[in-house]
DNA sequence: CAGTGGTCTAGACCACTCC
DNA sequence: GAGTGGTCTAGACCACTGC
């Protein structure tokens, strides 16, 4: 369903396939995250390799983001749960300085299986299916409103999401996302805009209409390399920073 | 002057000691951008290193962006110049859909030698000292006025600047800082805000007091990791995107 | 064809962590 | 001291480029 029992392409470096093969079992399992993998003697046995063949491609798995390694330690499996990652996608500040990056409050206030419509069909993995799940939800921050969030997904790895109800679900989706649907999210791509706030969408953040806004669109990644959420993320234009670092 | 005569810390291990090596032989000129070096082979022999070791040591490099590789033809370093890099720092759009990319031309408003503030001192990586140099200037697309910039340098390494007529600048500062300061710049970190125009800075891009503008701070460094240009970049919010791949 | 970078091997030895 | 990852070697062979 997620690729992970595709066969792997015979043709590529060997390192590329062990590569792809680490990122299954990763993905499947077999190593738990804040486990470790087993020495890379034994996996380059495992595989048959030379353990310089076996280094290259662990060292591209932790180019994934999937494990880190620590000399003397070990190999282990990044948990998206450590406060280094949970914060990997989320850069809101409050203000410049600030640092003290706290969960935000999320309210679910919609939640629903519906068709996709075109625009947002091309920017998800969904096959050629247009049925998706779409959320809305608003994260508040410690001083009031913060960030109005629109979320689609496509329909096929997420349909459990359905089944759960809107306040059982955590503050951060995206570990939500791998235990009950087995998705990973590895990788994201953003473009920040700015806007004018409709009247319904000033409601829900407590300003006005036409007030500006910072707009997110943002692409997430799974392990796999599908497009598996499309979300669209607004908030108050006064207090956005975004901070990027180049090469 | 900028680094390129220290000696290579000889507790590192030898791959980044040749990076090291590699990275001030190319700052310094002997192979020309566009030119290739010596093939690895020979290089690790200049080195007296395996060719593994050689190997890693171009890698990075790699990385750091300052060479690129070709099968069969050879190891190239990368002239600013070229269509691709020349956006590498340069982010807004007019339009999202917007990929024809043009140069936009510049006006250089001001240009003088200031005594750098505090705040702005801080974030350059100039010594004691607080002389700096200041540019003002606008940079203007096909349908208009774009962006207005004030762009602070530490006065050593670029005092030449000084001496060049501000019509001779080009529209690009980075291959202008090579060649006249011997600054390459490999990295930056910008941080992405919105605001409002000051009355001056309103006129400067032909709008009005109050309107939304994308703010950009961007500190870039040099191919020492110097802190060497700090800039702050603004242009109609309404016209900005910028994109960001994460992970 | 000669010359380049890309893959891979089978070892050796070092540096770090933890018991 | 046992086990881990990090560095380094000295080869071999393959794949691509350009004459």
């Amino acid at each position: 369903m997620n690729g992970a029992t595709e066969t792997i392409d015979a043709r590529l470096p060997r390192y590329e396939q062990i590569r792809e093969s680490l990122r299954m079992r990763i993905s499947n399992g077999e190593w738990k995250p804040g486990t470790a993998l087993p020495a890379e003697t034994e996996l380059a046995e495992q595989y048959g390799v030379a353990l310089g063949t076996m280094r290259k491609a662990i060292a591209m798995v932790v180019e994934d983001g999937l494990v880190e390694r620590a000399h003397g330690k070990g190999t282990f499996v990044r948990s998206e749960m450590q406060h280094a990652s949970m914060f990997r996608f989320f850069r809101f500040r409050e203000n410049p300085q600030g640092e003290a990056l706290t969960v935000p409050h999320t309210v679910i206030h919609d939640m629903r299986e519906v068709t996709l419509e075109p625009e947002i069909g091309e920017r998800l993995h969904a096959g050629r299916s247009r049925r998706g799940i779409f959320l809305l939800r608003t994260r508040r921050f410690a001083d009031g409103p913060g960030l109005l969030e629109r979320i689609w997904l496509p329909f096929q790895p997420f349909k459990s999401l359905l089944k759960i109800r809107p306040e059982q679900f955590g503050d951060l989706l995206y570990p939500f996302y791998r235990e009950h649907c087995g998705i990973a999210i590895t990788r994201a791509s953003e473009t920040i805009s700015f806007g004018g706030l409709t009247k319904e969408d000033a409601l829900l953040l407590d300003m006005a209409q036409g007030d500006p806004v910072a707009v997110i669109e943002r692409t997430a990644f799974s392990l796999e390399g599908e497009a598996v959420e499309f979300r669209i993320t607004q908030g108050d234009a006064r207090k956005f920073y975004y901070n990027v670092e180049i090469r």
